[in-house]
RNA sequence: CGGGGCAUGGCGCAGUUGGUAGCGCGCACGCUUCGGGUGCGUGAGGUCGUGAGUUCAAGUCUCACUGCCCCGACCA
């Protein structure tokens, strides 16, 4: 992609009233726009990092059985009020054209019991593990931190239905591997632990994958030992022991919750009248779980865990490019060198952004840093017939040829 | 929803005791420069968040409302 040629263009100033670190580079670098308060356009850098962000989930997802649906984010409130949600203050509430009341859905619970009771009716189709990824809408009374919390946002939301409390167990802790690669693979594994969490009236726990991150709107108590949490909800209960070695010493630290995963047992189910016929012909509930991961939030927090005073420094599994070449002399020897070395790393599949703008040498090199790609190439009269790469992440620079350039990005990024 | 702050060209800001709006960046054009936000010149661009009120006169004073940010509460 050539620089000259992106939608839109960067700012020299940071929003003004902007204190998280997330919406302040990603605004500025024009990743995302806000269009109100919690409600934010993706531009091409950030619907790019969205994509990947999205991909290794559904990959992470698919690799625990899950198959992919997409449902309506337009639901009638008739199903909320069998479940007794109606009252809820994040719904959205409107009306149809004949007056018919909807949602617009906050979550999918409403919605795919129903329709799994048309298609299951006995324990041979069992278990079944549905997901999608899509829009949730959620009235939330103060949108906050960029796009950390915010009131329409794609969420990956995954339903389980099991025959028995035993057969959901198995499948909540394959969950909870398959959510830390998540985590691990966006780049934020290094600071994001399991949190129990209360569980509301259906179960005694649930867990929250909580960052560390002052940006974080949870507290939450480490036991730095057992690299497990309690969320603020539990300390009473847990009388500041950690639920695993029982140990006092836990540190106080802010977070965001980046996923939860909820047991949901019979709770819908028994709403919808969701049943299965067991191996001896009898009536049985069905046992259901509910995983979330919101990924506007996940791609914030990465910015939040993986940044300095300049701008943003992507993991390499989510940069919106792999390279970025930067053109800092126009003299027309120069300009053909750059022009050859973006064919070439193009030609060897590098997604790659080429910055041909004629703006000076020093434009260029603090928009790179904020843009935060993790390879940045220059060419520019000083480099000569050799291309210098410098890792968004070390000062180190290293003067290079072109062949040992495509040679050093194929490996790094392993195409 | 409680508390605090803010609202003036696209962005960031200034605007004194009320007298009809300026600066920087960006943008357009010309030249210049090219390794950490080059330099110079010319130009376009604003009914000052909305609505009332006070006044001869309101960006400025009064009242109400709306929006945005932060803290708190809330967050199946």
């Amino acid at each position: 992609m050539r620089q000259s040629q992106l939608f839109s263009k960067i700012s020299k100033t940071p929003p003004r009233e902007e204190i998280s670190r997330n919406a302040k580079f990603l605004v500025q670098g024009r990743f995302i726009d806000k269009l109100m308060a919690g409600v934010y356009t993706y531009l091409p850098l950030g619907f790019k990092v969205l994509k990947k962000i999205e991909q290794i989930i559904r990959e992470e997802m698919n690799a625990v059985g899950g198959q992919e649906i997409y449902m309506p984010a337009l639901h009638p409130l008739e199903n909320y009020i069998k479940t007794k949600r109606d009252k809820i203050d994040v719904l959205f509430h409107l009306k149809s054209a004949s007056g018919k009341k909807l949602v617009l859905g906050q979550s999918h619970e409403e919605v795919i019991v129903p329709l799994v009771k048309k298609h299951i009716g006995s324990y041979k189709d069992l278990p079944l593990y549905l997901y999608q990824i899509q829009v949730k809408f959620r009235n939330e009374l103060r949108a906050k931190s960029g796009i950390l919390r915010s009131r329409e946002f794609i969420m990956k939301d995954l339903y389980s239905f099991h025959k028995d409390e035993a057969d959901f167990e198995k499948y909540y802790t394959a969950i909870q591997n398959a959510y830390r690669n998540i985590f691990r693979r966006v780049g934020i594994g290094e600071v994001t632990y399991l949190t129990f969490a209360s569980g509301g009236t259906f179960s005694k726990y649930s867990h929250e994958f909580q960052t560390i991150t002052p940006a974080g709107e949870d507290k939450i108590y480490l036991c730095e030992k057992c690299k497990i949490a309690i969320n603020k909800e539990l300390i009473e209960e847990a009388k500041y022991s950690c639920l695993q070695c029982k140990s006092k010493n836990l540190k106080e630290k802010k977070a965001i919750e980046v996923g939860n995963i909820f047991p949901l047992k019979t709770k819908f189910s028994d709403a919808f009248d969701l049943k299965y016929i067991d191996q001896s012909g009898q009536k049985k509930p069905i046992v259901m779980g509910c995983y979330g991961i919101g990924l506007g939030r996940v791609m914030g927090t990465v910015v939040e865990i993986n940044s300095d005073q300049n701008g943003i420094i992507w993991p390499k599994t989510v940069t919106p490019y792999q390279a970025h070449l930067l053109l800092l002399d126009s003299h027309p020897k120069v300009k053909k060198e750059a022009e050859k070395t973006y064919d070439s790393l193009q030609k060897q599949g590098v997604q790659v952004l080429y910055d041909d703008r004629l703006e000076s040498a020093g434009v260029k090199l603090k928009d790179a840093d904020l843009i935060g790609i993790p390879i940045r190439l220059i060419i520019s009269e000083k480099t000569k017939d050799k291309i210098e790469l410098k890792f968004r992440n070390n000062e180190k620079l290293q003067l290079l040829s072109l062949n040992e350039i495509l040679k050093t990005v194929t490996e790094y990024y392993q195409l």
